[in-house]
DNA sequence: AATACATTTCGACGGTTGACGAAACGATGG
DNA sequence: CCATCGTTTCGTCAACCGTCGAAATGTATT
């Protein structure tokens, strides 16, 4: 059975994931900026990224002492695809997302890191 | 944050619920055909089928003693018909998947059922 | 090189999950 | 109405997961 999709469905089963991606539909994001929306610690968003990572729904860059992360839209995988272009399309009346999508627009990196 | 994707993609996650819903996509199955072919416990089959169906992925009907259950194509939910279509389109090389489709066409349930 | 700060890794903790067998439930047919 | 057989529910167990804080890592600035 093939491993990869089961890890896809995987790294979507879980209610803060989904936050974060619908957040990265918006812009690419830091860690401590997930950090500040989702309030959870650093390091359990730093583990949902790297869930996310591996499942190859996002890439991650560096940029100075911050790593960005943006969804993988553009992905060569034609499932990936297909699965960030329907999630595009869903939760868009839901209370949670539309407010994280609110705070993604305003939250401020130089502001609010610093661990 | 709405709980029925998170649910609906759970019930994803797991490569034994990959496979029923791949052999559901050849024809509707009952419990016990499903168990001859995962080789699982008749219990952990009926659980496997309740999470899909829970997830709005599956409908059930009985027949006698029997209860059918068949993939839910024609969703009113938008969401899951979206899903539905995507996993059709996806894992067809994939060689578990292609044995399950080979059995699901030869099992006769009137063999093989009597728990 | 030393400090500061973003990120990742590690270890620990409760809670959840997938598996099983046994028992309960439900429908069919003697 | 009793026996049979498919299915579901229940209780249990081991493995896994989400979370945290602390420690380790890496990068930029002084």
């Amino acid at each position: 059975m093939n491993r990869e999709i089961v890890k896809v469905f995987r790294a979507l089963s879980d209610p803060n994931r989904i936050r974060i991606v619908k957040m990265l539909e918006e812009r690419e994001l830091c860690v401590c900026e997930v950090r500040e929306i989702l309030k959870l610690s650093n390091s359990t968003v730093s583990k949902h990224l790297s869930v996310l990572h591996d499942a190859g729904l996002i890439a991650q860059s560096k940029e100075g002492k911050w790593v960005n992360y943006r969804l993988n839209s553009k992905s060569d995988n034609q499932f990936i695809g297909s699965l960030v272009k329907l999630l595009k399309a869903s939760l868009q009346e839901d209370e949670s997302v539309r407010r994280d999508s609110e705070l993604v627009s305003r939250v401020d990196r130089n502001k609010i890191c610093q661990v």
